[in-house]
DNA sequence: AGTAGTACCTTGTAAACCTAGGTATATTAT
DNA sequence: ATAATATACCTAGGTTTACAAGGTACTACT
């Protein structure tokens, strides 16, 4: 098993910490006006810089539906399939300002970490 | 299977933040100077808010390690047990500006998103 | 002798991202 | 017509990793 470079180390880091941030950033992209899943995708890659895998969104979006973060609902499209549309609840919006809140904390510490 | 607490989702957000934030942290704290496991857990504790489980920090000690990013050495103490002292290496520093280079552009980019 | 504090480690579980598939509809090109 | 592309959704399984819960060992104090 060979050590692995500094580029897979850098890549692999930043899969982890998306981890947790995801759940941040989509209830923070829902806060601002309803979207529907293939959609946030494409946002989600541009506000990261790194494109978001289907197989990552999908469970992610039922996952925050049955924990009653957001809602959703079908729309029949006039052209093209239909779109699921999710919006955040209150208990979503809640949520999204207290992990806010715990960022800026947490961002606080790294900070006074790297520049004492 | 009933719906979370805002106070049990946002606990199990902040352990996922944590996944991707601990690698940044240790490198950090290693940075700033040699120290061992049993110390570095009441530092990480007190920057992130949160105490940090052994079970956490010494297999992560232990993957850094063999990633060669920090490197360790045993020292007796005259008094009580003997502690196994960490040092960040040059690969490891350099993974660390990269992570901080990202975390600034992730930050950014959660700035926008939250007050575009 | 017993308790508490310091300091290390391992095993097993749960959470969650991602790869690699799949389905279905509409448009464009051949 | 039909093949290819784009849009839009979903799932199963592998992998990683934080954490709980357990363990070992040394020293100091009562």
């Amino acid at each position: 098993m060979s050590v692995s470079t500094t580029e897979e180390l850098l890549a692999k880091w930043e899969r982890q910490l998306r981890k947790g941030l995801l759940h941040l950033l989509v209830l923070a992209v829902l806060d601002k006006g309803e979207t529907y899943g293939y959609e946030l995708i494409s946002k989600l890659g541009k506000q990261l810089g790194a494109d978001m895998a289907e197989g990552t969104i999908y469970p992610l979006l039922s996952r925050l539906q049955s924990e009653k973060l957001i809602s959703a609902e079908w729309q029949i499209m006039e052209s093209g399939p239909a779109r699921k549309y999710y919006h955040i609840t209150d208990a979503g919006r809640d949520l999204l300002n207290q992990m806010l809140s715990h960022w800026a904390h947490v961002n606080d510490g790294i900070e006074r970490m790297v520049h004492p």
